[in-house]
DNA sequence: CGAACTGCATTTTTT
DNA sequence: ATGCAGTTCG
């Protein structure tokens, strides 16, 4: 155990080879767990350790299934290698559409159902929520029965579901509360403000950034190497995260990385507990293996000592994360670190058509440092990946939607139509051309429904009454509504506070006693305090959404927002509402806290058929008939900040960026660029993306725009590229183009581009993408008149407005 | 305390 | 160009 302890964890070049060592010292001591029928298991504590004991449950092994099972039937052959190699180490090389999802979930469903292993010694673990729940759902419809007591889920989620269970180890009380990133940067303000540390010469952002990256990497404010540290403020960086890490403990309060890096500090420091959970797991299950940082891939390894039955999925070519702290190394290296791990290779695609495979695979072969796929398909040729070439931005907007509008025309369905751009940014000018042209569209990927102020504003009031120290929140809302009690009493607060080793909501009832405060701010003060008081006493027998009710109402928080004239004002109390409703599902304030902060998520679930506008890396792991990549354009595509920062590092993750958009396409896939391009206000030309010569030409059809160069704009096929991308420069140089004529914005209402059925009816109020919220005046067929609250008096088509 | 002004940055994003 | 955040002024 010696061996663990130390500074392995600190330096990163060393790492994986110094711990691997250290972890082998544990024997494989497997205890056989508790028996029971865990279909029939309901876990009563959501954070036990140990499973429902024999009392409580009858003693009925799950019946194994007969010889040849069903569910292996529909699978390929190297699919059912994955699913029926259930011992030892697995990696399965998964490419794109080669059936990851279902080999994931055949395998887990196939563990239990034989009988190896029973849920809560399952370890699943995916990135996101989504890819969780389907894996749940999936998993649920093979067995047949609900899912409960499974240890399915995020990184995050069950690395807090273990910290909860041993949060004394660390100096956390189980009731802790899980910061986001807002949380932290205001946090670390206080800290760089404490240490006269210039803020704008040193933005707690970045610092943020720095000790998030040092937790990817597992490292704890003792074994970060000092050279790490020295960019920020003269070095004090290391210090600071050291401070931050105490408060953070005062607080009794997690950052996202500390979810993960404090399991590893008490696997590290009590090996009694790690040897619970390495018995506890019998097989565990990683999805996007690529994409795990260090502190993830620790965490595992530890994990899998015992049985070392662990299976990792993922695609080296799809590795998109490194800037947030993923190694690709991790999968690289997985047969290294995992001596005797089976590989499997899933080759056989079922999502694209060969054209479209095929440019995906000769551009992702430019990659060097690849574990190396060869991807094939059975599916007849299909149509090539056509390359658009247009004269700007707008332009290429305009052609996406007229193409859009075709295919809308053909029947083909919206929702199969996607819009995969590099940056954020680029979706505003699809946004304004389907606008225009009325088709309906969502963009995946806003801001986040708990991320919106007023939200964060009543998650925070809830806060301080499930966690009395928790003094983030408490600052948050002690002024919110206003009550007088600005900077002059928080500075007070925080003195008394500090000098006695209180919270504020501690310090806050001390200081109302004293003659401290001026009598106005007193009594505002002791108003605030009281309010707490007594809705702490009501939190234990009032359901929470009524809790959060209550509090709203009578802080005057919902009073604030009826009062304001701003022009959210009403969307703001609409989101309050819905937060009552969401609220509804809880039965206990710390369950929805937890939810708020690691599943929450938004819904725009609208079945309403809407093409899909997202960036490339939202769309990892979605699929589309049709895909749309415009901006394919050097400094765009392959991003200039990622050439700088990366080097060719930075070029080859932006190539398999360019790969996942490719292989998001089913049927279609359709590249543009523009020549000229507005960045900032300023217009630049841009010359073709080097992917685009990149893709071989037998798989491509290149198009250009008459005028933009010399030809009448007939591609011929494959060697027409070069010529188009070549010849493309020089019309940049030469022509000067055309004045642009602003297309007069008559909105063609005649077009069938949507036919949704309107149950609408006036004084109906209703929402729109861009407009916002309104209520609708007049009605002319599928023509709404509708007095938006923000944006005045419009006319739209009922397609793109939702009923609320 | 709120409104107005100024300066500044502006890839990708989950939890 | 644009929006946001932080600061300053009334």
């Amino acid at each position: 155990m010696a061996g663990f302890a130390g500074p392995q964890l600190s330096r990163p070049s060393a790492r994986f080879g110094d711990i691997k060592d250290s972890f082998y010292p544990y024997p494989g001591a497997a205890g056989a767990p508790d028996a029971g029928a865990w279909y029939k298991n309901r876990m009563s504590d959501p954070f036990a350790l140990t499973e429902p004991s024999q009392e409580s449950v009858p003693n009925t092994e799950p019946a194994p299934m007969p010889d040849a099972p069903v569910y292996l039937d529909q699978l390929n052959d190297a699919q059912r290698e994955a699913v029926l190699t259930t011992d030892g180490p697995v990696l399965v090389l998964a490419g794109a559409g080669t059936g990851k999802t279902r080999v994931l979930t055949t395998r887990l469903a196939h563990i239990l159902i034989q009988g190896h292993a029973r849920p809560w010694e399952v370890l699943a673990v995916t990135f996101t929520n989504r890819a969780a729940r389907q894996m749940q759902d999936r998993v649920m419809s093979l067995l047949r029965r609900p899912t409960e007591g499974w240890w399915v889920g995020t990184f995050h989620a069950i690395g807090a579901r273990i910290l909860r269970k041993h949060a004394e180890a660390v100096g956390l009380r189980s009731n802790f509360t899980i910061l986001d990133t807002d949380d932290q940067v205001r946090l670390l303000k206080q800290l760089l403000q404490a240490e006269n540390i210039d803020e704008k010469r040193w933005p707690a952002r970045v610092l943020v950034n720095i000790i998030q990256r040092w937790k990817d990497r597992g490292l704890t404010p003792e074994n970060v190497s000092d050279a790490d540290g020295d960019e920020f403020a003269n070095g004090k960086a290391i210090e600071l995260y050291k401070t931050y890490q105490e408060r953070l403990k005062t607080l009794n309060a997690a950052d996202f990385g500390d979810l993960l890096l404090h399991n590893l500090t008490i696997f590290q420091n009590h090996p009694d507990i790690l040897k619970q959970y390495q018995a506890k797991f019998r097989y565990i299950l990683v999805d996007e293996y690529q994409d795990t940082n260090v502190s993830q891939y620790l965490w595992l390894r530890l994990l899998a000592q015992d049985h070392k039955n662990i299976c990792c999925v993922g695609d080296d070519d799809q590795s998109i994360y490194s800037w947030r702290g993923a190694e690709v190394g991790n999968i690289l290296r997985f047969e290294d670190d995992f001596p005797g791990a089976a590989v499997v290779r899933l080759e056989c695609n079922y999502r694209s058509t060969p054209h479209i495979l095929a440019a995906a695979s000769g551009l992702i072969a430019h990659n060097e440092g690849r574990l190396g796929k060869t991807l094939w398909t059975e599916t007849n040729d299909g149509e090539k990946v056509r390359i658009k070439g247009v004269w700007d931005g707008e332009e290429e907007a305009r052609f996406v939607g007229e193409e859009i509008e075709a295919l809308h025309a053909k029947k083909h369905p919206l929702n199969n139509i996607a819009v995969l751009v590099r940056a954020g940014f680029q979706t505003r000018e699809f946004e304004e051309r389907l606008i225009t042209l009325g088709v309906p569209y969502r963009v995946v990927g806003g801001p986040r429904f708990y991320e919106r102020q007023e939200i964060r504003d009543a998650v925070a009031y809830l806060r301080v009454i499930a966690q009395p120290a928790d003094d983030l929140a408490f600052e948050r809302i002690i002024n919110v509504p206003k009550r007088g009690l600005g900077q002059v009493t928080l500075q007070t607060l925080h003195v008394l506070a500090r000098s006695q080793g209180d919270p504020l909501t501690v310090a806050a009832a001390k200081l109302i006693e004293t003659d401290e405060l001026k009598p106005k701010a007193r009594n505002s003060l002791r108003e605030v305090v009281t309010d707490f008081s007594r809705w702490r006493s009501l939190a234990s027998d009032m359901p929470p959404s009524e809790l959060a009710a209550t509090i709203l109402d009578e802080s005057g928080y919902t009073e604030m927002w009826k009062k304001s004239k701003a022009l959210d004002a009403p969307g703001r109390l609409d989101n309050l509402k819905e937060f009552i409703v969401a609220l509804e599902e809880f039965e206990t304030l710390q369950a929805f806290l937890e939810h708020v902060s690691l599943v929450m998520e938004n819904d725009d679930s609208s079945d309403i058929d809407k093409v899909n506008l997202m960036t490339l890396h939202a769309a990892k792991g979605l699929e589309f008939t049709t895909v749309f990549l415009p901006g394919w354009e050097e400094g765009l595509l392959p991003h200039q900040l990622s050439l700088d920062e990366g080097g060719t590092a930075g070029l080859e993750e932006e190539r398999r960026l360019a790969h996942v958009g490719l292989t998001r396409a089913r049927e279609r896939a359709i590249v543009c660029f523009a020549a000229n391009r507005r960045v900032y206000g300023n217009w630049q030309s841009a010359i073709p993306s080097r992917f685009i010569d990149e893709l071989p030409p037998e798989n491509v059809q290149a198009e250009a725009d008459a005028g933009l160069y010399g030809s009448a704009g007939q591609a011929s096929g494959s060697g027409g590229l070069t010529d188009v991308t070549a010849s493309f420069g020089q019309g940049n140089r030469f022509s000067r183009r055309r004045k642009k004529k602003r297309q007069i914005e008559d909105v063609d209402w005649d077009q069938d581009i949507v036919q949704l059925p309107g149950h609408y009816g006036t004084g109906q109020r209703v929402f729109h993408q861009k407009f916002g919220y309104g209520r609708i005046v007049s009605i002319d067929g599928n023509k709404l008149e509708i007095e938006f609250e923000k944006a005045g008096t419009k006319k739209v088509m009922d397609a793109f407005v939702e009923a609320v």
